[in-house]
RNA sequence: GCGCCUGUAGCUCAGUUGGAUAGAGCAUCGGCCUUCUAAGCCGAGGGUCAUGGGUUCGAGUCCCGUCAGGCGUGCCA
């Protein structure tokens, strides 16, 4: 919002001068001071379209900016940039802006009348999620709530896989793990089948539940109870993985539902027309490399029965058919050679392909004690989101999480995660917050009470560090904003962090609450509010808590 | 072989979408508690941004090549 303000004035000067515009210069904020406080390469940008030497045209719009009592110091460096310094009163003034609006402070209406659809986690309902669904948990909840919070009209979806081979698999490894509960030889236990010891759960609850009734249907009817048993059982438990790690879906949707719907048939049916279907070797291929794909794909195997990709892509097509301005998959590491074939499907189709946008999280390593801690699906030594969250936490799991890039791979320390010191990201961001609540305490104890805020508390805050901070907290909206549209909730982490320590450093260095100067301890105490503010909003967004105490 | 991702300090990672002298934390070394939470603060050392070219006023960032690592490349899901 101060950017703004000061493209306005920039655009003022440019209009009072007889300038011409683009709209294209930028304004940067400086971390060096040396350089102002904001700056522009306005000059650079407009040279061409004003015939001027970027430097003389620096020099016209700093002459013309200096009339602006907001504005203390223009100046023009290196090429042309130009360096601009506010007089304090406009910080003073903005702060009181920050308090007002409280714990909307950040919102906005960037994103309105957009309608977003977030597809994440979306595991396979065959076992308890995993690291890299807690991954995804994280980073799509938090993604949505800033979206929300700048705008967008977004919702969170969980696509389950409830049909196709992975659940017959299901069903016989539950089978298998009955029948061997009450004594029966079932040899070794099938490679393929899911070995993890949640399936001898499942077979305890179901025996309790009604006992071997199962193994007397007949085979047709034992496989679908055994299916419906097993998937409800594990969808329940992934919900309440998701609902501790405090992630609720809007909307699930079923394949099996979908199936039933007879969109498998219609998808066929829409490719048929477009005529992007053959048959050879007994099957139905769609020709995704007319599209770009690597290679055709199979629609329907020989055997009559149906790919994965058919009720998935019937399933984009379900999101097409509601609306969205944008749809956002956010996929595994596997999933990247799958994305192509998809794409040809939805551009055969004539869909608008750029409304469907992929983004990739890599895969997860944990470490523990500076050990890499291994995992193998054969083995059952998977560890699972549960088992992370219990350990280490919802609050640190959900940063650390979220701290890093999505496409870049995540080393997961454990042993630094569970640490309650600085060197722990999660604890220092949240102390600093902790930290305010107490000066308010102390405060509240001098009787020092927070009248009605007015200017002469402002006046009093001049230090460099409390315009730094100042500075910081402005630039909260602008950068949920740009965490929304660049889709990279990691910079909030990034933020928090940041504003977390100029906080800690201001706390060092200058005594908040003294009784002996009231009006200056009003100003400062308003200034670590609105920190205390910002600070929870953004943990609220990361789903991580504010803790008063530590 | 082909495709996607990655390569920045000893380690883990940022880098404001192409801006000025590339930044944090950890680790190492040295300081700061009779005063609002030391779960904190201050200081020091540490770099050929994997590499070679190109684009321009300007490149860690964009384009091409090379090298290295990860993943993918089923009539699995």
């Amino acid at each position: 919002m101060i950017k703004f303000k000061i493209t306005n004035d920039l655009n003022l000067c440019l209009k009072n001068l007889n300038l011409k515009t683009n709209d294209k210069f930028v304004i940067e904020t400086q971390a060096n001071e040396e350089f102002g406080d904001y700056s522009s390469n306005l000059a650079m940008v407009l040279s061409k379209l004003n015939r001027m030497k970027p430097y003389e045209l620096a020099e016209k719009i700093c002459a013309e900016l200096s009339k602006n009592k907001d504005y203390k110091k223009c100046e023009i460096a290196g090429p042309g940039f130009l360096n601009m310094t506010l007089n304090i009163s406009v910080y003073q003034k903005l702060l009181k802006d920050i308090i007002e609006k409280n714990e909307m402070w950040g919102a906005s209406e960037a994103g309105i009348g957009k309608r977003i659809l977030l597809e994440f986690v979306s595991a396979n309902p065959t076992g308890p999620l995993n690291i890299v669904s807690a991954r995804a948990a994280a980073f799509g909840d938090s993604l949505c709530r800033v979206m929300k919070f700048v705008g967008y009209d977004a919702m969170r979806e969980f696509y389950i896989n409830d049909a196709g081979n992975q659940v017959d698999i299901l069903a016989e490894s539950l089978e298998l793990r009955l029948r061997e509960m009450h004594g029966e030889n079932i040899g070794e236990f099938p490679f393929e089948a899911y070995h993890g010891e949640y399936v001898k759960d499942l077979a305890h609850r179901l025996n309790t539940l009604e006992g071997t009734r199962v193994l007397l249907l007949a085979d047709r009817e034992r496989t679908e109870h055994l299916k419906d048993f097993a998937l409800e059982q594990i969808h329940e438990m992934q919900v309440k993985s998701l609902e501790k790690f405090d992630v609720f879906f809007d909307s699930w949707v079923s394949e099996k539902t979908l199936r039933q719907q007879g969109v498998v048939e219609e998808v066929l049916s829409y490719l048929a027309e477009a005529d992007c279907t053959y048959e050879k070797e007994d099957a139905i291929w769609f020709c995704s490399s007319k599209f770009g794909d690597d290679k055709d794909r199979v629609l329907m195997k020989a055997d009559g029965s149906i790919t994965y990709f058919v009720p998935d892509l019937a399933y984009h097509l379900t999101k097409y058919q509601r609306s969205f301005d944008v749809m956002i998959d956010v996929l595994g590491p596997d999933h990247h050679g799958y994305v192509p074939r998809l794409k040809a499907a939805i551009h055969a189709l004539k869909y608008p392909e750029e409304k469907l946008e992929i983004i990739f999280l890599q895969q997860v390593n944990l470490f523990d004690s500076g050990e890499k801690v291994k995992m193998s699906k054969r083995l059952g030594t998977i560890v699972t989101m549960d088992e992370l969250v219990d350990y280490v936490g919802t609050d640190a799991t959900r940063y650390f999480f979220l701290d890093r890039r999505p496409n870049s791979h995540l080393n997961f320390d454990i042993e630094l995660a569970k640490k309650k010191s600085n060197e722990n990201p999660v604890f220092y961001c949240q102390y600093a917050h902790a930290r305010i609540c107490s000066i308010l305490k102390k405060a509240k104890k001098d009787k020092i009470s927070l009248k009605e805020l007015n200017p002469e508390m402002l006046k009093k805050l001049t230090k460099p560090e409390e315009i730094t901070i100042i500075k910081k907290m402005l630039e909260f909206p602008s950068v949920l904003v740009s965490i929304a549209d660049s889709r990279e909730p990691h910079r909030l982490a990034a933020y928090a962090y940041e504003l977390a320590g100029m906080f800690h450093r201001y706390y060092s260095k200058y005594v908040i609450v003294n009784k002996k100067s009231l009006v200056l301890s009003m100003g400062r105490l308003y200034l670590i509010m609105a920190v205390k503010n910002v600070l929870a909003v953004s943990f609220k967004l990361m789903g991580i808590s504010a803790p008063e105490k530590m």
